[in-house]
RNA sequence: GCCCGGGUGGCGGAAUUGGUAGACGCGUCGGUCUCAAAAACCGAUAAUCGCAAGGUUGUACCGGUUCGAUUCCGGUCCUGGGUACCA
């Protein structure tokens, strides 16, 4: 019989969950190593194919540092709170964490299908109390900090509290949103209201106001995700943006910590530079310009000051607080029209719209600072509010965005610096000498830069700053299923929850959509109340959850604190986080400050919350498709469909096998099909196919269930590690798993014979010391396998396993000493097929417990000889060749390569290649 | 629009990071075995010209650097992810 993977699976999984063979504790003799995934939020739809990419990767990990003697940490749980469980609570009326539940044992369930080498005793749920309680715990700790600039960290409130208490604010230096002095006696006269509200100013966790897409007819705020072209995509009704007092985090005070912190981490370039990017570090200077006739003056941002003198318009955010006020009355029509229009599209969509250049002009001038010219002031929706100032002086000949609205509305263009050979407009000038700028003429750009900030800042018109793109981080949600914010209201002045009163636990509500007057689902709940005082009822953000859970599971049942500091000491930080790069400025940006912040205030003491991060790539979705022939219940194959006018429908692609549409299943697929008919060709129905994104709708999602159940778990395990290069996107598609099932075949048989009698493989290795070329193949394999494992290329290596299993079947090699180290290696990727040979050998415990087979070089070298080479008689460097080739080959093969005889004469080849004694190439 | 990826045979992908392009697997074709089929095994398989030996062209497209480019540089096209309340 061959390989029994259903038997072998199951009876190997229960093995390791009944000796808990993956449990983990602290273990001072051991190194530690920490692998973590991101956990899944459990859908509805269940574990499909793609979610276990990253997931494998990591198990091999993990697996494979087992085996080197690390003591591993590697556990999984839930990311349980979300949008969808509410949506599907609203629509159906089901508690949500009823069906969260539902979902989660499901996603377990496959999950431990797949043979996954977590300590399932430090699961961790974010929905669940006993874990949010340390969410909320962390929200206080913020809500009592303020981050001191002289320290450089987060300090206690209190100390702050301090501080205003002897001396008032002053010669305090810290993050916070507006400007407001006071002395020590002023602070003593304030009233509570009073200073809770200078207090919010400066706390890490704060209220504010921001900007959201709200929904009148849902009564909710809206993800830029959940609205289309300016209405809800469920229900389709309009949305408007709007001012909202929010919860929010000051991310921002971490900006710089954030950005250089970048440097001491194994992250990937291009995800480091998303960060970069996204935090957005600029150096410039906010200039004030006076306004005409009027009092205000106007307060820019501008990365490049130098072009001070270029500056012939300037423009306003639609939202900027002055466009109402300076408007000037002949054009207060048009303007308000402006506005109203561009306050309603998304941030996105104005910027996606960069060619549609719109503009008002609202009839007021600011006064240059140094020409004293009137220059006009427009609003154009290419400036955003959330940026900088909201405002920009606009510098027509060095700004491409500036260029094309000057041009588009025939304003004048300055060139202020020479030495651009490329069009007005286009050129940016980083370099070049200024010119039509008075006293910062002739200058260099960096030169001038600097200059102008002094003068700037010598004629009090502003100073160097240095700006960031990176926004605060709204954290409250006008939603039912998150973590409630632990904070309530005496006398409208926002309290902290005693802590030793945590878990404010999420109330039941009678439905899960806003009240009637927009209040949030939380404000249904009944004598939701803190001491008698009203909680607050917007919840944590998704993110939350996640932000620090990778700390939990080092004890992930502690109830005293949210992790013991003996296991905090020991586990420190992930070692290796797997997870998708679609993260990358969301939730990587989150934990990482909302650890800094842990680190700050003592709590732990790692500043980084992972070394090393792989992003493996999305598996998107294959879908198949049928042709039915219009108005009739007629089925056309794909090469021939051309010929007909056909209706296209997806397919379910369970169903169809190599793009061969299985008839009969297909007929009892739906009702309307059995009597369905169908134009063939050779006899088959072929399939067209499309790759989109795995959604229920376009029939295309994979559950791993069904090929595990066919091919088994270890083929499933190989087969998507087969599938390309871990990093990158690839369709699902399982044309090639018979490859890998083939392998696992085959490897069961190396040391399997068949019994003449009754056509059983029966178990059979010899005891027989292999030859030196059994050992080769061997040591040949061990070698690239560590290296692909350490460089996460767990592809290349799969090949390795099956030109090693190829190679000893064509040497029958059923040899113990090959075989046992063999199923070592292999037991990271196929780690029950691994099991089950290690036991057959008569090896009573796990694999997990062996250690990685060290390779050994001597089996791997043919033949070798030093040949050195001469140049003008003196021997410049030996070559070194390892495959049969004669000195009389070498020196007639030197003289006569014509690349040989150029190079002869520069740099040393590193390396010369020779093919059946042929050098036909040479390395410099 | 902006930021970050990717583009190599019929298909998924290799290529020691500048040195024999196409490893390995799938598929297809041919063969062995069989009454037949399946399975298994063996062989062929980038395109093109040629009976053959062998030649030519080939890593999205255009150009550059180099003795030599899939790899480095500049530009273009297509495509995936993110774009701040999806997770």
């Amino acid at each position: 019989m061959e390989y029994n993977f259903k038997d072998i699976e199951k009876k190997w999984q229960l093995y390791w969950s009944k000796n808990q063979t993956y449990k983990v504790d602290i273990d001072s003799s051991k190194k530690k190593y920490y692998v973590l995934d991101m956990f899944p939020y459990p859908s509805g739809a269940g574990l499909h194919v793609g979610h276990p990419l990253g997931y494998i990767a990591s198990d091999i990990f993990a697996r494979y540092k087992r085996l080197l003697g690390f003591n591993v940490l590697h556990p999984m749980g839930y990311d349980s709170f979300g949008l969808p469980a509410e949506q599907y609570a609203i629509q159906t009326g089901q508690h949500p964490a009823v069906t969260t539940e539902k979902n989660i044992n499901r996603y377990r369930q496959q999950l431990d299908a797949i043979g996954f080498s977590y300590d399932w005793s430090k699961e961790v749920r974010t929905s669940d109390p006993s874990y949010y309680k340390w969410t909320q715990w962390i929200f206080i700790q913020l809500f009592n900090s303020w981050y001191n600039v002289s320290t450089n960290q987060a300090e206690s409130i209190s100390s702050l509290i301090g501080i205003f208490e002897t001396v008032g604010n002053n010669q305090v230096s810290a993050v916070h949103t507006h400007d407001w002095n006071f002395t020590s006696h002023d602070w003593k006269s304030f009233n509570e209201k009073t200073k809770s509200e200078i207090l919010l100013n400066y706390r890490l966790s704060y209220i504010s106001d921001a900007m959201v897409n709200w929904c009148p007819e849902l009564g909710t705020v809206l993800a830029n995700d959940e609205v289309k072209d300016g209405v809800s995509e469920r229900g389709g009704f309009p949305v408007e943006r709007k001012q909202m007092k929010q919860w929010s985090m000051r991310i921002t005070a971490y900006a710089q910590r954030l950005l250089e912190d970048l440097e001491k981490i194994e992250w990937s370039d291009s995800l480091k530079e998303q960060q970069r990017n996204w935090i957005g570090r600029s150096e410039g200077a906010e200039i004030r310009f006076k306004i005409f006739n009027s009092e205000l003056e106007l307060l820019i941002f501008t990365t490049r000051p130098d072009t001070i003198f270029g500056a012939t318009y300037m423009t306003l955010a639609p939202e900027h607080e002055y466009v109402d006020i300076i408007t000037v009355e002949d054009y207060k029509n048009e303007v308000n029209g402006y506005v109203l229009e561009a306050k309603n599209r998304s941030e996105r969509e104005r910027m996606a719209e960069v060619k549609n250049i719109t503009g008002v002009f609202t009839g007021a001038y600011a006064i240059h600072p140094f020409t004293g010219n009137k220059i006009p002031i427009w609003v154009g929706d290419y400036v955003l509010s959330g940026y900088g100032t909201g405002a920009v002086m606009a510098v027509p000949a060095h700004d491409a965005r500036d260029y094309a609205f000057a041009r588009h509305f025939n304003l004048p263009i300055v060139e202020v610096v020479s030495g651009g050979e490329l069009e007005l407009g286009s050129y940016d000038a980083k370099e070049g000498k200024l010119i039509n700028s008075e006293f910062l003429d002739g200058l260099e750009v960096k030169e001038a830069i600097k200059k102008v900030i002094e003068k700037i800042e010598s004629r009090n018109l502003g100073a160097g700053k240095i700006n960031f793109r990176l926004r605060d981080a709204v954290f409250g949600r006008q939603r039912y299923w998150g973590e409630p914010i632990p904070i309530y209201y005496q006398d409208g002045i926002p309290l902290a929850v005693d802590e030793k009163d945590l878990p404010i636990i999420l109330p039941e509500v009678d439905k899960y959509l806003p009240t009637e007057d927009g209040e949030p689902p939380l404000a249904r709940a009944k004598d939701f109340q803190y001491k008698g005082f009203p909680i607050e009822t917007t919840t944590m953000p998704g993110w939350a959850g996640s932000s620090w859970y990778f700390l939990r599971y080092m004890d992930a049942n502690n109830n005293e604190k949210f992790a013991s500091s003996n296991t905090i000491e020991y586990w420190k930080e992930v070692d290796l986080y797997m997870g998708g790069a679609e993260h990358a400025t969301g939730h990587l940006l989150y934990v990482r400050f909302w650890t800094k912040f842990l680190f700050d205030r003592g709590y732990i003491s790692i500043e980084e919350p992972a070394k090393k991060l792989i992003n493996q790539g999305m598996i998107q979705g294959r879908s198949n498709i049928v042709y039915r022939i219009k108005d009739t219940n007629k089925f056309v194959s794909l090469g021939l469909k051309n010929d007909f006018e056909v209706t296209e429908l997806h397919v379910d692609v369970n169903i169809v096998e190599n793009d061969i549409l299985d008839i009969e299943a297909f007929k009892s697929w739906r009702e309307e099909y059995r009597s369905a008919e169908f134009i063939l060709e050779e006899g088959k129905y072929i399939c067209g196919n499309e790759v989109e994104k795995m959604s229920k709708s376009k029939w295309n999602v994979v559950s791993p269930d069904i090929m595990i159940d066919k091919y088994g778990a270890d083929c499933l395990r190989l087969y998507e590690m087969f599938l390309g290069p871990l990093e990158l996107s690839k369709p699902w598609n399982t044309n090639g798993i018979t490859g890998t099932s083939n392998f696992i075949r085959k490897l069961w048989k190396l040391y399997h014979k068949n019994n003449q009698q009754n056509q059983e493989l029966l178990f059979d290795v010899s005891n027989d010391e292999p030859t030196k070329a059994e050992y080769k193949i061997l040591h040949k394999t061990i070698k690239k396998v560590k290296e692909d494992i350490e460089k996460f290329s767990f592809n290349t290596s799969v090949s390795t396993f099956m030109i090693c299993v190829n190679e000893l079947t064509d040497l029958k090699c059923n040899k113990r000493k090959i075989v046992e180290p063999l199923a070592v290696i292999i037991s990271p990727y196929a780690p029950h097929i691994a099991e089950e040979l290690w036991f057959l050998l008569g090896n009573a415990s796990s694999v997990t417990k062996t250690l990685f087979p060290e390779f050994n070089d001597e089996y791997l070298i043919e033949s070798e000889f030093a040949y050195p080479i001469s140049v003008n008689g003196k021997t410049k460097f030996n070559l070194n060749l390892s495959l049969s080739i004669t000195k009389e080959e070498v020196e007639k093969e030197v003289l006569a390569n014509e690349n040989m005889q150029r190079l002869l004469n520069g740099a040393s080849p590193k390396k010369i290649i020779v093919v059946l004694g042929k050098i036909v190439n040479v390395v410099v």
